[in-house]
Order: C-alpha cells, then sequence, then structure tokens
DNA sequence: GGGTTTTGACCCGAC
DNA sequence: TGTCGGGTCAAAACC
C-alpha cells in the first residue's frame, strides 16, 4: 500500500473478497462494487488522502475517551438486556461460524481502532494493547448484546455502568484460552438500535473454521465491519469493505458523545467525499498492473474462444 | 456431567 | 483514608 505509506492518511478500499450471502441493506451506501471487482482476499486496491482536518478529528477522537480511550460511549436510557432470571438462551454464545457473521440483525458498523498504552510492564515499560470500538446497528426490539464477528466469544461478566442504564458485557475470546483479546458489548445510551462493541487486544490465534469469509483486516481484533476507521503512527485509515452486499458507507449514530466521529462518518458519506473516493479508486486500480493484469484475465476467461 | 451464562461479591485503581 | 465505579471472580443455575 504505497500510497498509505506516502500519507500520513489513508483510505483502503477492500475490494478483494467475495460477495457475502447474506444481502446487508444500506450498508456503504454509494461504494457499491458494482464494477465486480473480485480478487484474491482482503486485496487493498487503492487509496485516496483525507484532509488535515479530517485526521484531526480523527485524532482527537480515538484520542479521547474513558479508559484510555476510545473505550465508552455516553449513554442513556435503552431496556436492559438482562434476561429475567436465569431463563436464557444460547444466543450470548456468539459465533459467526455458520455464515452467520453478517446477521440481519447487524445492518451497519463503524469501527474505530487506534492503539492504547496500558499495562504497565515490570520493566517500566508500556505494553501496547490495540483498541478498537465497533458500533454495530441491530433491531431495538433485540435485547442480545450479540456483535457477530466471526470469532467465538464467552461472556464472563455483565455490569450496569453509570453513564448507561444499558449493561455492559464483557467477553473473553472463547477459541483459544491463551487468547488475551477481550470484548466489551453495551448498547448506545442515546440510541438503542446501536450497540458499540470495544475489542481490547489481538488474537494470537486464527480465526475459527467458517469465519474465513470475513476479511481477514476486519477478523483483526474481532471486527467484521465493511467499514473501518484506524488510528495507528502513521496516521488514521479509513478502511471501505465494497464487497458486502450493497456496500457502501452509511453513517451510524454513535450517540452524543461522539460528535466528531459522527461528523467525520457523515463527510466520508458524503456525495463529495464519495465522488473522489471513487476517482481515487479508479486511478489507483488503473494503475496497479497486477490488478489491471488479473481483470484482464478474468475477462479473457469469460470471453468465448476465438 | 460438562460447558456456559447469570449475577452478587470482591478487587483495585482513581479521585 | 474513604468512597465510588469499573472490571473480574466464582458459585449457582441452566441447557
Amino acid at each position: 500500500m504505497d500510497t498509505a505509506r506516502r500519507s500520513p492518511v489513508c483510505l483502503d478500499l477492500m475490494v478483494g473478497l467475495p460477495m457475502v450471502r447474506e444481502p446487508s441493506p444500506a450498508r456503504c451506501a454509494g461504494m457499491r462494487a458494482d464494477a465486480g471487482i473480485v480478487g484474491s482476499a482482503c486485496g487493498r486496491a487503492a487509496s485516496t488522502t483525507m484532509t488535515n482536518g479530517e485526521a484531526k478529528i480523527l485524532e482527537a477522537k480515538f484520542t479521547e475517551g474513558p479508559e484510555g480511550e476510545g473505550e465508552q460511549p455516553a449513554s442513556t436510557a435503552a431496556s436492559p438486556t438482562s434476561p429475567v432470571g436465569k431463563k436464557r438462551g444460547r444466543e450470548s454464545m456468539e459465533t459467526s461460524d455458520s455464515g452467520d457473521a453478517n446477521s440481519d440483525k447487524k445492518i451497519n458498523m463503524v469501527e474505530a481502532e487506534h492503539v492504547d498504552v496500558k499495562s504497565p510492564l515490570s520493566n517500566g515499560t508500556c505494553r501496547r494493547i490495540k483498541v478498537k470500538r465497533v458500533c454495530t446497528r441491530i433491531d431495538p426490539s433485540d435485547t442480545s448484546l450479540v456483535v457477530k464477528d466471526g470469532y467465538q466469544w464467552r461472556k464472563y461478566g455483565q455490569k450496569v455502568t453509570r453513564d448507561n442504564p444499558s449493561p455492559r458485557a464483557y467477553f473473553r475470546c472463547a477459541f483459544a484460552p491463551s487468547c488475551p483479546v477481550k470484548k466489551k458489548v453495551q448498547r448506545s445510551a442515546e440510541d438503542s438500535s446501536v450497540v458499540e462493541a470495544t475489542y481490547e487486544g489481538e488474537h494470537n490465534h486464527p480465526r475459527p473454521t467458517g469465519a474465513s469469509e470475513l476479511p481477514s483486516c476486519a477478523a483483526q481484533g474481532g471486527g467484521s465491519v465493511p467499514c473501518s476507521i484506524s488510528i495507528n503512527s502513521s496516521g488514521p485509515t479509513i478502511t471501505l469493505d465494497l464487497t458486502k452486499n450493497g456496500g457502501g458507507v452509511q453513517v451510524v449514530e454513535a450517540g452524543e458523545a461522539q460528535p466528531d466521529l459522527k461528523k467525520v462518518c457523515r463527510e466520508v458519506a458524503s456525495p463529495e467525499f464519495r465522488a473522489a473516493l471513487v476517482e481515487q479508486m479508479a486511478r489507483a486500480l488503473t494503475g496497479d498492473r497486477k490488478f489491471t493484469d488479473a481483470l484482464a484475465a478474468a475477462i479473457l476467461r469469460k470471453l468465448p474462444d476465438y
């Protein structure tokens, strides 16, 4: 990703994955991969630049927040997700192995990711833990705190926090006992149809079988998202997964406590941004010799033999 | 009977 | 030092 290296801010487009079977309405609207771009898994094909202002907004957003940063959303009333008594089903055992990674509950998502500095080590240094936050829109009537992301999670706790009447659920990765990844899921206080999942750490094991259809980049940290915003040392990166049906940019209301994130999402969803994005995408794609070769080969295969 | 969830209690850091 | 709140533990219940 040369463009990404050149610019502190880049935009990666996920154009390389097979289409996901299940339709996902209104996801990343305007960025449909109807050009038929299909290639190797998670191929990053194009990038474009973002204004410094946008980058600053992102940085400001992702370097603030409770528990270090990017952690806790503001919250308001939403129906408690705790089932009555001990009566329960198995829905809390999250997995998307059965091709459920984009279940109909998941309408769209916005993901924010950054590297957090935490866990001071004995030698005085700090261990860097990747913290990723994912907003997922679900059916407001759905009281389960399930965020399908391709991994198996075991719930180990639930707590009602002070700033949000909705309980926060704590999950550990259940696929590998030694996996340090934890996930916190809490319904947005402002919009009960939005759940916010915070992933801490990185998986130290391959994705569970069946989850491989998800983008590997989204798999990192547990998110299976069509659109992600990442912050790292080289600058913010917006990743759009165009391989989902109806892929495109869609704004997820992230709550009043995240006005910057909302603003960024709106800007990303704007027609001007999309137009520039498409242009940049086309430029990058046509300038990619490997891509054009692969495209030509694919077209030739489709043509009848002369 | 084993694995998982629920939920009250406990721990610990921040203020 | 005491209080508060988030995160985790662990026993009990559930499937």
